[in-house]
Parts: structure tokens; sequence; C-alpha cells
DNA sequence: TTGCTCCTCACGTCACGTGAGGTGGC
DNA sequence: TTGCTCCTCACGTCACGTGAGGTGGC
């Protein structure tokens, strides 16, 4: 007969409020061993005295523990250090969590007023995305208005091929100015430039310089320069929306100019301090 | 030889920022499949065009959609309403989570405090939970300091023998009134209960009752009932600390009297509002 | 004998990461 | 020929939930 004091895996779970794979999880993970075994059954017996450490157990896992870290909170006698350790690093977790929901929940409002306001997924998808720093043979002008940046090209190719320089993909357009005045002439200011996978010398026109790498915020367009506008407009009124502040010029990474023409907008932006 | 505008996925890889798995996980789920498979080498060729639905993939992850929902939303036209719906559900889930989180950190801050005072792991582990009403045989009465409860059971026991009505475990003991002087002695107000499965009709002294369900603050002690009372300190700390308030009166379940005695401790309470 | 409870695998979850073992392209 | 890139399984993650198929106890 069976002592009294000791209930089946079905009665412990029921005052346990627990499932019955809990518990024989617990049991597989050495969390929590019936104190009998069922010598031919394979009966799980728990006594009641265990409810304090199932306790435990579950308040630790309510915390944010995982079953590992608690195995070891309850076996391992750890000192006050040890103890405090886990938990202002769980503290620090769970806070880091509730940021990032935070944000996360930011950007769901910022789309959903999107939505309601083009009654359609947005255009554009915009990625902040983190881009390393390049090492380029480049050009600086002023590019009168309806002129193509593609012989700036040509001449960072051409020198570079003369000096027997590796150049790679793809080739950048750095926007310094928006449209201005000059003389009487519309133009804007720009840098083409080609990477590097070697460092050169440049002569008075090509500059060979390393971009900085960062943050940037990104789109990608399909189609030609006239429409590049687009893409322009919407990264600036996401970067406006979402509180970030641009702190460099656009880049036009032109990822391919056979066929159709594929662009890849950045802006270089920090995160709004507050 | 390969067309221009078509990548390894390797080359798609980099330009997007992604990982290999990801773009075969993405391929095995039906989310973006390569434009061309090598017809005998199994290569995925991806072209540039394609990056534009990789970011908004990329994106509806982030704002925390499962793939399965991507999916969804990128094969089937969703009408505006279904849509605004699927975003208005993310964000009540994420502030959900945020406020999941915030509860947590809590609960860790007031746990770290404990530890910096006491120098240990609490004694006690006290738990929130559900507990349903249930229907009980009962007898209250003020009981003097010192004496036993233990005969209301006995009289309550033999009363439902003789109607031949049974009787569950564990016993309750609902504490009405901490000690109090009635006339010269120490006394306090208890109702000893026995939970029923069937209904019946009482008497003077006995009353067929239901006890409120509801949410419990709980912790188990194990020992006598001279100690029973760090248990129940234990309890109104906590539920000071945690910012509830008590709405009922204590119960004590006894979940053990043979051997050791084994004592659940519930305070019925409710969140406190803000 | 019939339910009820218990047992042990084994597989699924979610979005990939990480090898192992093997093959194509410059 | 040698690296490099790519391929296809297959297994692992975390804390269980959910059967399938079988057995003990009143």
């Amino acid at each position: 007969m069976r002592e009294r004091s000791v209930l089946k895996i079905g009665e412990f779970a029921r005052v346990a409020q627990v499932s019955l794979a809990t518990l024989r999880h617990y049991e597989k993970s050495g969390l929590l061993k019936p104190t009998v075994l069922g010598p031919d059954t394979g009966y799980r017996y728990y006594a009641l005295d265990q409810l304090p450490r199932l306790h435990r157990i579950l308040a630790l896992k309510d915390l944010g523990f995982s079953l590992e870290q608690i195995a070891r909170m309850l076996e391992e006698d750890l000192s006050l250090d040890q103890l405090r350790g886990m938990f202002l690093l769980k503290q620090a977790q769970a806070q880091h969590m509730i940021d990032t929901e935070q944000a996360r929940l930011t950007r769901i409002a910022a789309r959903l007023s999107q939505i309601e306001q083009e009654g359609i997924m947005p255009t554009y998808e915009i990625l902040l995305k983190q881009v390393d720093p390049l090492l380029v043979a480049s050009i600086r002008t002023l590019l009168p208005m309806g002129d193509n940046p593609g012989k700036l090209y040509g001449t960072l190719v051409a020198y570079l091929d003369q000096q027997h320089v590796e150049y790679m993909h793809p080739a950048l357009l750095l926007l310094h100015s928006r449209h201005e005045w000059h003389g009487d002439e519309m133009a804007i200011d720009v840098e083409a430039a080609v990477p590097l996978s070697t460092t050169l010398s440049g002569n008075e026109q090509i500059t060979i310089r390393t971009l900085l790498g960062g943050l940037m915020a990104c789109t990608v367009h399909i189609g030609n320069d006239l429409s590049l506008g687009r893409a322009h407009a919407a990264l600036h009124r996401w970067i406006k929306d979402s509180a970030h502040q641009i702190i460099g010029p656009p880049r036009l990474v032109q990822l391919q100019r056979a066929g159709q023409y594929i662009t890849e907008v950045q802006f270089p932006v920090k995160v709004q301090e507050r």
C-alpha cells in the first residue's frame, strides 16, 4: 500500500497547477525528481514537501530565467554576488526587451498611419542598416542639371585601368548638395566614387579616400533617374517620422545599370537623442 | 555564360546583408524564389530587382510578423481592412509584450531588493494563482487562542458521514479576523471548511456554501502552526511590495497533516488599480 | 472487465545556424 | 589542380504539447 504522504504525478500536478508534461520535463532536466519511482511500473511519486522547490522553479521561470539557469541556482549555492549578478543581468535584459518592443511599437504605428494615408502598403521599404567604411577613388564636381554623371565614372575607370588597379562594384554617387544656381545654370555638387580593393595615389582631379561607414536608412529604387525623386521623398518622410537625423550626404549606389536601372538610395542617419 | 543581371546566392546575400541560410529558408517557405535555378547544378540565381521584395519581408519581420503571415500579406492582396486589422493586432500584441515585460521588471526588482536585504534567496516563494470556486461544508466560530481547530473538522466529518455525503481533500481554515480580545480571552474568528462533491443541507451549526474563487497570492509552509506566522508575514510583505490589495480572509489549506504539516497559505488579492 | 491513470518514445513548434559530405567553376 | 562557392540533407535550439501505442490499479 502506498504511503499516505506521497502523490501520483496527476495529483501532484493538480495541486501545483502544472501539466504532467511539465513535471516529466523537469525530471528529465534534473530540476525536480520524484521522491519515489515505482520499481516496476515506473510511476513517479511526489511528496508534498517538494512543492516549495517546484514553486521556486516556477517563480524563477516567471522572472525570465531558463531552466538551465534555474538548475544552477538551485544546485550550486551561489554567493550573494553571483546571485545579484544574475538578477541584475536579467533586469537589464528585461529593460532591453521593453526598449526593443517600444521601438517596434513606434514603427508599427508609423506603418499603420502610412497605410491609412496611402490605402496600401508603401511602395518603398526603408531599412536601417550598418554600412562599412569603403575605400574609393572619386571625382567631385558641380554637375549641370541634365548632365549625366556617367562620364565621371569613365574618367575614374580609365585612370584606374591605366594604374593597373582593380576596382569593384557597385559605383556610388554622393549628393553633396541639392540643386543650386551657379551663375546662370542649375547645378548639383556630386561626387562619383568607385570602390577599390587596394590603395593608390590620386591626381589633381581624382581623390583617393575612405567613405565613412555607419548607420544608413536605405531603400531600393527600380527605374530611371527621373523617378528617383520619389524614393528620395519616401526616405525623407520616413526619417522625419521616425525621428532620426540626417548626418551626411545621401548616396546613390548603382547596383545595376544594364537593362533596368537599380539604385539603392542611402541616407546616413543617427538615432535622434532625446 | 551567365546573364549579367543575375547574382549567385552569395553575392545577393552580400548586397542584401542576409545569410545564405536565410535566403534558402525563404525559398523553402515560398517567400522568395530565385529567378533562375541552375538546371543541373541546382545553383540559385537572384535578380537585383528581387531586393525590394526581400526588403519588404525583412521589414515586416522586423515589425513582428511571422514568415507565414508575411507570405499571406505578399501573396493575397488584402483589403485595406484586413491589412489594418493585422497591424492593429500586432500593435496590441507589442503593447501586451511591453506590459508583460514591465511587470516582470517590477518583480525582478522586488526580488533583487529582497536578496539584498536577506542576503539569500527568500525562504518563501510566493505565486499568484487562479483558484476555482469551491463548495464546502463549514463551521465558523470564535476560537480561543491556543485551541486547536481540529475538533471543528471532527464535527464536520461526523455530520457528513452521517449524511452519507462524500467530502474531499484538502480541508481549509479561513481566518476571518486577526487575534482579538473577546471578554477576557484572546480569540480568533475562524471558519473550518471541508470541500464537497455534492451539495446537501446544513444545520444550525454547519453551513453549506460556495467559497469564492479568484486570484490568490500563495505560499507553501512546511512545519507546525507556530511557525506559520512567518509565511503570513512573507505574504503580507510581498503583497504590499507588489502593490496588490487583500480582498478577503486568508485561507490555510491543509495539504498534509500526517507526519510533517504542510499548509498552503492563500490571500485573496486583486491587482491594484491606478 | 472497464475506465482511469500512468508509462515511454517520437515528433512538432519557429526561423534559421551549423556542420557533414559532396560537387561545379575559374 | 587548388581554392572558393555552391549544393543537399540532417540535427540543434527551448520548454514543453500532443498524440501513438501500451500497461498497471481499482
